[in-house]
DNA sequence: AGGCCGGGCTGAAACGTGTCAAGGTTAACC
DNA sequence: GGTTAACCTTGACACGTTTCAGCCCGGCCT
C-alpha cells in the first residue's frame, strides 16, 4: 500500500558487500568488473528489486534516454505509422519516446517543445507546424538533436527525412490530366503546412507541363486536414453550378479525401463517374474505402525508422556524424476512385 | 554548434543577486516571494534563457511529471483516439506522456514497464496484454499509480476505466439474431485478450437468451486484431461449403471487420446480402468503408480522458482518493453492412 | 524599551547516480 | 624476494534541484 522505501544503488552495494562505484560499473561497464563480484552484485539487485533511477543518471550524464516525437495529428494513420517506425528503432535501442501531438497548433507545439527541453531529451523528431525554425535552431544550440520529419530541412546542419511532395503532387495531377480532366479542385489546408503547399505546387507544375492554364486547378483551403474538413470542402465544391464544377478532386491527404468521398456519396454524386478522386498518403483505410481510393503512397514506417536512426547515429557519435537530408520518392497507386476516362467536359 | 554551457538555477541566482533558494521559490511558490525580487529573478531567467532541469527536480522530489501510456496497438484508431483523450487531459496539467506500444506482446509490454519504472513515472495507464496483474501489483507497491484502460479491474484498490464488453457482444448478437441469422461466425483474437473473450461471451449470452444452440456461433480465432488477420479469417470462413457457411460475421474489432470485408469483396461475396457484418469500436473509418460498417461504438476519447483524470486525482491527493471502476456503456450503430433481413437459411 | 511576530531571504543538506584518480591485491617474471 | 604490471575496487565529488531550519529586520503591542 504505502510505497516502501525506494531501494538505491547504495543498498545494493551494502547488500553485496561492495562499494557503490562497483555497482555502478556492473550496470554500465559490466566487462571491467570481475565475474564473481558481478554475480554477487546482480544477485543483490535481484533480491532487493533494485531499479535504477534514470533521473539521477540523467542528471549526472547531462542527457537522458528519452527523445521527443512531435506530430501534427495522432489520429491520422499516416503519423501513427511513422510513429511505429520510430518506436521500432528506438525501442530496440532502449530509448523511450515522449509522444507529442501539436494538432497543427503553433502554441501547442511550442508548449511541448518547452516540456521536452525541460526533460533534457536527447533529441526531437518533429514535423513542424510552420517554417519558424527559429525555435528549433535554439533547441539545437542547447544541444538537443533535431531531425525534421516529413519536412525537408533548409539548413545543411540539420538532418531531415522527407518525401518529395512536389513530385507526389505532379504524379497525381498528371494522372488526372491524362484521364481528360480539365476542371480540377485541390483540397488541402491549412496553408501554413508546407506539405500542403508543396503538393499544390507540384500539381500546378504538372499542369503547366501539360500546357494547361493555371485556372484549371481551383484551390479549396481547409482549416485542418481531417475527415470533417473534407466533407465540408466537398459541399463547397458541390455548391457551384454543375457546368463550372470540378470533375476531379485532388486532396492533400487521405483523411480529406475520405471526407470528400462521404459527402459526395451523401449528395448522390458518383465517384468516379461524376467526380474522380485522388488522395495522398495511401493509408491502409484508403484501399478499404466505399470507393477504393487512388492515392499517393509514402513509405511511412521507413520515414520514422530512418529519422530515428539518424538521431541515434548522431547521439552515439556526434563527431563523425554527417548531417543528411534524406528524400524518399512517392508512388501513385491507382484504384477505382479515379478509374474513369473523361471524354467530354 | 557546440552546446554552450548549460545555465542552471545557480547562474540565475547570481545574475539576479539572490540565493538559489529564492530562485527555486520563484519557480514553485511565486506567492511567497516579494514582487520586486520576483521580477528581478524572472528577468534574469529570461535573459539567460534558463530552462529548469526536470531530472534534478524529479530526483529531489521523488517522482516526475511524466506518465506512461501502454496500448496494444498504436496503429489502431481506437487507441489513438483514447490516446488523444489522455493527452488532452494531461497536457492541460503540464504532464508529459510516454507512449508505449506493446503490440500485444507480453515481452514487449514488460520491457516497457521496466523503462517506465526507471523513469519514475507518476503513473501508468495500461491496457494489459493478459491478466497477469502480478507485474502491475508490484508497480503499485513501489508507488507507481496504475489505472487500467479498457479493462475492468478485479482489485478494488486499482482504478479502471472500461466499457462493458459483454453488453457490446450482446447488442451485436441480438441484432444479428433478430435479423434471422442462424449460422454466425465470431472473428477475434488473440484469445488472451480479455476484451475478445468478453465480447464473445456476451454474444453467447445473447444466443442463449434467444433460445438458440451455442453451435450457432462458430469461433474463428485470429493471431492479432488487425486488417490482415481479418482477411485471413474471411478466407477460412469462405473455405466451408456454402450450406455450412456463416451468413453473418461478428468481429471483435473494426480492423478485423474491414479485413473481412476486403476479402469477401475480393471473392465476390456480397455484403450484406450474402454475409452480414458487424464490427466493434466504431472507428471513424467504419462509416467510410466500402460497405458502411455496423459497429459497436465506444466512447473512445472519454475513456482516455477519464483514465487520465483518475490518475491525476490520485496523484494530487492520494489520501482522499477513492478508487473507482468506471464502466461505460457501448452502443450499437447499425449501418449498411448488416441491413438485410434473412428469411431463409 | 523590551519582547514578539512574521514576512523575506539565505545557506546547506539531501536526492541517486557516474566518473575518476588513487589505492590494493594478485600473479608473473627475473 | 623484490619489482612490475595487470586487474579490481574504493571513496569522494559533482550534477541541478527542493526543502527547511534559521537569520535579519521592521513594525506592533504592552
Amino acid at each position: 500500500m504505502v510505497p516502501g522505501p525506494a531501494v538505491s544503488i547504495r543498498d545494493v552495494a551494502s547488500q553485496a558487500g561492495v562499494s557503490v562505484g562497483t555497482v555502478s560499473n556492473v550496470l554500465n561497464r559490466p566487462d571491467i568488473v570481475a565475474a564473481s563480484t558481478r554475480n554477487r552484485v546482480l544477485a543483490a539487485i535481484n533480491e532487493l528489486g533494485f531499479v535504477p533511477n534514470d533521473a539521477a543518471r540523467q542528471l549526472r550524464r547531462g542527457r537522458g534516454r528519452t527523445l521527443g516525437l512531435v506530430v501534427l495529428d495522432v489520429a491520422n494513420p499516416f503519423f501513427t505509422d511513422v510513429a511505429k517506425g520510430v518506436e521500432d528503432t528506438t525501442g530496440a535501442a532502449g530509448m523511450a519516446v515522449i509522444f507529442c501531438n501539436s494538432d497543427g497548433d503553433p502554441a501547442k507545439e511550442s508548449r511541448y517543445l518547452d516540456l521536452l527541453e525541460e526533460q533534457r531529451v536527447q533529441g526531437v523528431l518533429i514535423t513542424p507546424v510552420d517554417d519558424a525554425n527559429e525555435r528549433l535552431v535554439r533547441l539545437r544550440e542547447r544541444g538537443v538533436l533535431v531531425v525534421l520529419l516529413d519536412r525537408r530541412s533548409t539548413r545543411p546542419d540539420v538532418c531531415s527525412v522527407a518525401v518529395d511532395d512536389r513530385l507526389g503532387g505532379e504524379l497525381a495531377m498528371r494522372h488526372l490530366v491524362e484521364a481528360g480532366h480539365r476542371r480540377i479542385a485541390f483540397v488541402g489546408g491549412p496553408w501554413r503546412l508546407e506539405q500542403v503547399r508543396d503538393r499544390y505546387h507540384g500539381a500546378l507544375h504538372a499542369l503547366r507541363e501539360a500546357g494547361l492554364a493555371e485556372e484549371t486547378l481551383r484551390r479549396f483551403e481547409t482549416p485542418s486536414p481531417t475527415v470533417a474538413a473534407g466533407r465540408d470542402a466537398a459541399s463547397r465544391i458541390l455548391g457551384l453550378p454543375r457546368s463550372a464544377r470540378a470533375t476531379a478532386v485532388f486532396c492533400a491527404n487521405d483523411l480529406l479525401a475520405l471526407g470528400v468521398l462521404q459527402e459526395l456519396t451523401r449528395q448522390q454524386v458518383r465517384v468516379p463517374e461524376d467526380i474522380a478522386l485522388v488522395g495522398y498518403d495511401d493509408i491502409d483505410f484508403a484501399a478499404a474505402a466505399a470507393v477504393p481510393l487512388s492515392s499517393v503512397r509514402q513509405p511511412r514506417q521507413r520515414l520514422g525508422q530512418t529519422a530515428a536512426r539518424l538521431m541515434l547515429d548522431e547521439a552515439n557519435d556526434p563527431d563523425n556524424h554527417q548531417h543528411q537530408q534524406v528524400i524518399f520518392e512517392p508512388e501513385l497507386v491507382v484504384r477505382e476512385s479515379s478509374q474513369y476516362a473523361r471524354t467530354s467536359g
